[in-house]
DNA sequence: CTGTATCCTAAAGGATACTG
DNA sequence: CAGTATCCTTTAGGATACAG
């Protein structure tokens, strides 16, 4: 897994520096990313059951997954409280709360096209 | 190629209803998505060579690929003009265009990120 | 100039079962 | 509760060659 988004669409043969773009593309281009940091943003920090739950239709090893990505990319933080039996909560670090403006809207931008590609029944 | 967005993460079974956020993400998740709007968004009108010499790194097909999807989800407009030889021009649709919000978003958010993340030369 | 047609591979994602 | 371990399928993406 790629890090340092060099891998990133656009970057060609490094002739021409990362582009800021490509780099959050490429961590909101995973499939359940934005879904993720989108829960985290309305519930605040959540247990991995929990979470699957409101991600709905996630597998455990896919979301396992995408916490592990987004942790290592500094969006999350994963915090072990130790009871019995042990908890594990996930939140959003200061990068994963200021994607708010980014998801804002792409939220926005998808009601908008949704009223208007998505209303006709025959669409689903 | 689903263009209803149903099967967008977290629609699950249906029982929830598609979220404006994951049509977005479904559109822009795709690799060469926000780059080639980015790229429209700032240039406008572009014919196929030209795009894809901004967008770089992209092969023909991909590129071509793109468009297609690109145009089906409405967000560009693909004009053929007539000349000899022919020209092609592709441009945004106002839902294209409206993206712009999300794009400067992300463009934003990956400058700060980088900033903080991508300054050390080790990462390169 | 603007693409298609093939072919190929790496990687992401999903189903299921099992574990500390 | 919070994950791993397998295994499997799909598909997005890339290389290359050719065509209208």
């Amino acid at each position: 897994m790629d890090l340092t988004g060099n891998d990133a669409p656009g970057c060609g043969t490094g002739r021409r520096r990362r582009r800021p773009l490509s780099v959050t593309a490429t961590v909101l281009g995973k499939k359940w990313h934005p879904l993720i940091v989108s829960v985290l943003l309305e519930a605040g920090a959540l247990g991995f059951n929990e979470l699957k739950e409101r991600v709905q239709g996630i597998s455990d090893k896919v979301l396992s997954e995408s916490l592990d990505d987004l942790e290592e990319r500094d969006l999350v933080d994963r915090t072990v409280i130790d009871d019995k039996p042990v908890r594990v909560e996930y939140s959003l670090t200061e990068w994963g709360e200021q994607l708010e403006l980014v998801v804002t809207a792409m939220d926005e931008w998808g009601k908008r096209y949704l009223d208007a590609h998505g209303t006709d029944p025959a669409a689903d």
